[in-house]
DNA sequence: CGCCATTGATTAACCGGTTAGTTAAAACTA
DNA sequence: TAGTTTTAACTAACCGGTTAATCAATGGCG
């Protein structure tokens, strides 16, 4: 088989479809995604989708795995900072914020997964629990308490902490339909996004640190050392709230 | 047609269609859930829907608009209570909470139409946004402008506080799954519930408040007030976690 | 080099199951 | 009997997946 090892690159059609098929699953969904679309915007025909994948499930697995190893590399990098339990917890937070700003599809993808996981029928959650997620809040479960002994944070919950963290950026994300239309304002307007993200970090700081001055101080920094990403290639971002 | 005004309930069909609807749609949303199965469920033949309601879509539609009235209602009714407006956010984030617990359906049918209404598919987003969310939103903004000037509250986004009270209990539900997984606990276990309702309330007191003794005993005082309500028919609740 | 066989890549056409929605008649009620 | 409620049976569309065939390199061989 030429699929793997051929320079020549005859096979850029398996590209496109791994490409097309994270634009309309991440869209859609694995039910909602339908099979002539994503060979349609590969610009290949349907049959060649199943001369490389199984079926449509394991075409769905397949463009996501990339996805997942991205941003696995990504958050993990966060903890390789030399820096106190409360300024670890700023830049998780933060890290998370900028991943859904750059890598929409994996969020759209953990929803979709969450849901199918209530159906019993993702693999994908089990596996990334146990690979991914433990270890990470394990790391979040020992900062907040190293934190805490120090006498850095306040005596908080810890999974608190990771459920406002986290929830608090994908609910933001999530609701932003809803919030244009019942303010007034364009949630993805870049400089309303800038200023949502500090008020993140700066609200996360403000609940944890026993000295809010030192709160705001790392808080500042961190902004300071994690510059807000570009959103690449917007229209990519965008396509999902304008009609196909 | 005997629809609406028949007292002598010939119709009860009628209303067994909307439970299973109700059912099916907040388990399998609009596209995944299948009209035979709401027949069957509701005892009833399929034709017998359309009767009824015009298309799957109606159904849809009329089945969560109960529980769309049921919820605005209940939200309202907090705002009532006479409080500082500190105490008011606790109870709306508590009240939040409660509502996720007992009225799961609601919280489906948002999330649903949340992404519904990024492919342009949903008029209740719009709907409820302008209705409902707008004025709960600038009581909100009101209560957090309110508190800050009296010195209650620090000097807070009042959009974050939105985005993390609601935020975390989403998120708490959404990811109880892979929670579950990743640690050892059982998060629907009403024990592990009251302890995650009553760290939520702490957390947000924790953030919120300038005087952090003060904040603690209005979050006391709330919990007391507002005590975990039962959830209603566990097997409906637990519905979507085990195989049909 | 020139011919053919092999093999990977790609396609048009089709198949069978599923599902939203319809129809026409039966059953019930007043 | 006249109107309403309910049903069994049917239809049309859609969609995931298959099949059988074509196209385009590649490589062996005289």
């Amino acid at each position: 088989m030429a699929k793997t090892l051929n320079p020549t690159s005859p096979d850029q059609a398996r590209e496109r479809i791994l490409a097309a098929a994270l634009r309309e699953f991440s869209a859609h969904g694995l039910a909602g995604a339908r099979t002539d679309t994503i060979a349609a915007s590969a610009k290949v025909n349907k049959a060649l989708l199943y001369y490389y994948f199984k079926n449509k499930e394991s075409l769905y697995a397949a463009a996501f795995e990339e996805v997942i190893d991205r941003v696995m590399q990504n958050t993990l990098a966060v903890l390789d900072t030399q820096c106190t339990p409360g300024e670890h917890l700023l830049r998780l937070a933060l890290n998370h914020f900028d991943r859904i700003l750059t890598q929409h599809e994996f969020q759209s993808f953990m929803q979709q997964e969450m849901v199918r996981f209530h159906h019993g029928k993702s693999t994908a959650i089990p596996h990334l629990a146990g690979k991914a997620f433990a270890p990470l809040l394990k790391k979040i479960q020992q900062a907040v308490r190293q934190g805490i002994r120090s006498g850095e944070l306040c005596n908080v919950d810890w999974m608190q902490v990771v459920y406002s963290s986290y929830g608090s950026n994908v609910f933001y994300f999530m609701s932003a339909p809803m919030m244009r239309l019942s303010l007034s304002v364009e949630p993805f307007d870049p400089a309303h996004i800038a200023l949502r993200r500090k008020a993140a970090v700066q609200f996360l700081g403000n609940a944890l640190f026993v000295d809010r001055t030192h709160g705001a101080k790392l808080v500042r920094r961190v902004l300071a050392a994690m510059p807000m990403p570009e959103v690449r290639n917007p229209p990519a971002w965008r396509r999902i709230y304008e009609r196909p």
